[in-house]
DNA sequence: ATAGATTGGTATAACGTTATATCAACTGTC
DNA sequence: GACAGTTGATATAACGTTATACCAATCTAT
């Protein structure tokens, strides 16, 4: 019963040392014609496969990236890990993804496993909580490693995050000048970072506007969340006549939510999101949102923990991406507009 | 500067050998409690982290599980990972997904990736083409191997597949019943084998009933998709008035056709999907379904390999799961009967 | 013809672990 | 107080690679 090859099965094959069978295939060192062609030979008849980790321990040159998030399964984070493979895996590492769903003890168990595995880099969305005690475990690792979406407390690592005031101070703009006066701030978990700085951009141009203070109304990111909440949301506070949304998954539950009752979005209730995914274009109606393109995030991830691992020396770096409104037909001016 | 702790560093601080140290980690061994207590006490010291490559290669037990997809953005797809990684990730290995967008090159390539780094087991759904020449290659590797959703060439492989000519079955069966005489067989792409089998169970029904053999109409398997493609198959066949599809997505994108348009599905045109994805009890009208659990597929995919890599000399075994009826709203009698 | 450079290959040690063998220091037994 | 048995630790080799040093053979220039 014949064991997997190794360079000791295709040298022996070859008749040459596993030195130089290690030189082909990686191409370097002083190697005949003549041999080259032997050699690689030997690996197709024996269905040699190099050993990665073997590789990797001798060289120090790891090509494994761990990327631990708080929720595959959401549609917009998805997206990102789909913009962070292609790149990354077009620039010849492997990536595992892990999932800490926002659980502090699943998170640390995860990062130890991607520690002692995935050498090669990290890039981490910090989970709700507990995420303190185990920056000071990657750090002593040196593992080059990016944060995103959510700030660790060590400002050591570099951070990829997203101009969230900003965009909904747009988002909020928007529905003003179309002539909304009661604005709610729809959806996401109560103490998350990112979206208090939502809610904040949202507040400030409503005062800035001597308009009344938004209400707000946290619920999970999800379209059944959305769609159970909003008929809640509408019927504690009957005056509201705009939502913005902490997230698209939020916004299109909010559409579901008002064709179930009949209601037309963009007249009886104008909605507008967050994220730009795939499906906000093609929701019912099409959801006007703040894109932040994932996809093209997602890559933009992975060419900063690239550019990290090149240059380990480089201070670490913090950038915030703009979001931008892309107007679709969820909006629309107030059915009944009063003084 | 420091770097990274090993087995080394841990040794010197607790005074002990890396012997000791590693059998104070594995907890094997005749280790007096006060020797443990204190090696434990430099493990945190020094924020140490065994390196699982370098440990897997000498205990020749290997922890990283590849899983090779071709499409990890489908939602049904999605459901089936989380699946796997949560039962996966449970036993204490860790999942890396690649996704070979159908593409051969790709495949060969993420393959080649895979074998080298993650020796654990692969989970493997072969792309459509150029499928056959890879599988020699993981055979010589000896790679505990788990097939799903499309069948390898070689019978060497466990595989776990959908019961689909049986589901198609009972989808036409169910609309049948509700009294519709002229049914479609809605999207997927052309030679996929397992959309061939759910034609053929659709026919099948149709033929024993003495109703007129299915319109099939191929298109790709997302919501965009159905969305367009719907209009083109009414025009062209007017007759129709019910749908099996060949998955929720492109089901969805008709639901969303139906509503742009102002007509009712359940009763202007009969939908019933395949899957049963979340979305599929979000939408609107919610879906009428064969559910194949996707999330549970997962798990049992994951079980499916634990116990080939506990039992090597098994022989291959292949399963195919039921799908099951799930009622809700997308379905009822055709509008207007004629004889 | 001979020193020096070049070409084509090999031997060897190391990466961070763990399995095996080994060993010193105690125990208890008769 | 000599013997086996137990306890608690260590030295060493190996896993499959690759970096380094090295060497023999051939070539170039004087």
């Amino acid at each position: 019963m014949s064991q997997r090859p190794t360079l000791q099965t295709v040298a022996r094959a070859a008749g040459v040392s596993t030195a130089t069978v290690s030189q082909v295939i990686r191409g370097s060192g002083r190697i005949s014609e003549e041999t080259r062609k032997r050699v690689l030979r030997a690996v197709k008849q024996v269905n040699y496969v190099p050993d990665g980790r073997a590789s990797a321990m001798r060289s120090g040159q790891f090509r494994e990236i761990g990327l631990l998030i708080h929720e595959i399964a959401n549609p917009f984070n998805a997206e990102v890990i789909s913009g962070v493979s292609d790149h990354l895996e077009n620039e010849g590492y492997l990536v595992s993804v892990l999932d800490s769903r926002d659980d502090p003890v699943r998170q640390r168990r995860h990062l130890e496993t991607l520690i002692g595995s995935a050498r090669g880099g990290l890039l981490w969305v910090p989970a709700q909580e507990g995420s303190e005690e185990v920056e000071r475990l990657i750090l002593a690792q040196r593992v080059p490693t990016v944060t995103f979406l959510r700030r660790p407390h060590s400002r050591a690592f570099d951070h990829v995050g997203i101009e969230n005031r900003e965009a909904t101070r747009q988002a909020t703009a928007h529905l003003a000048d179309l002539g909304h006066r009661h604005i709610a701030f729809f959806g996401g978990d109560k103490d998350v970072e990112s979206r208090l700085d939502r809610i904040e951009g949202c507040r400030a141009v409503l005062a800035e506007r001597g308009l009344p203070p938004p209400v707000v109304w946290p619920c999970p990111d999800s379209k059944r969340a959305g769609l159970e909440h909003l008929g809640r949301l509408l019927q504690a506070h009957p005056r509201v006549t705009a939502l913005v949304c902490n997230g698209d998954m939020v916004a299109l539950g909010a559409l579901q939510a008002l064709l179930r009752s009949g209601r037309q979005a963009g007249s009886d209730l104008s909605v507008i999101g967050f994220d730009d995914i795939q499906d906000a274009a093609l929701a019912m109606p099409p959801l006007t949102t703040m894109s932040v393109q994932p996809y093209q995030l997602g890559r933009r991830l992975a060419r900063t923990l690239v550019e990290r691992i090149r240059e380990p020396g480089l201070p670490p770096a913090s950038v915030a991406v703009p979001a931008t409104l892309v107007r679709r037909e969820s909006c629309g001016p107030p059915k009944t507009q009063k003084g």
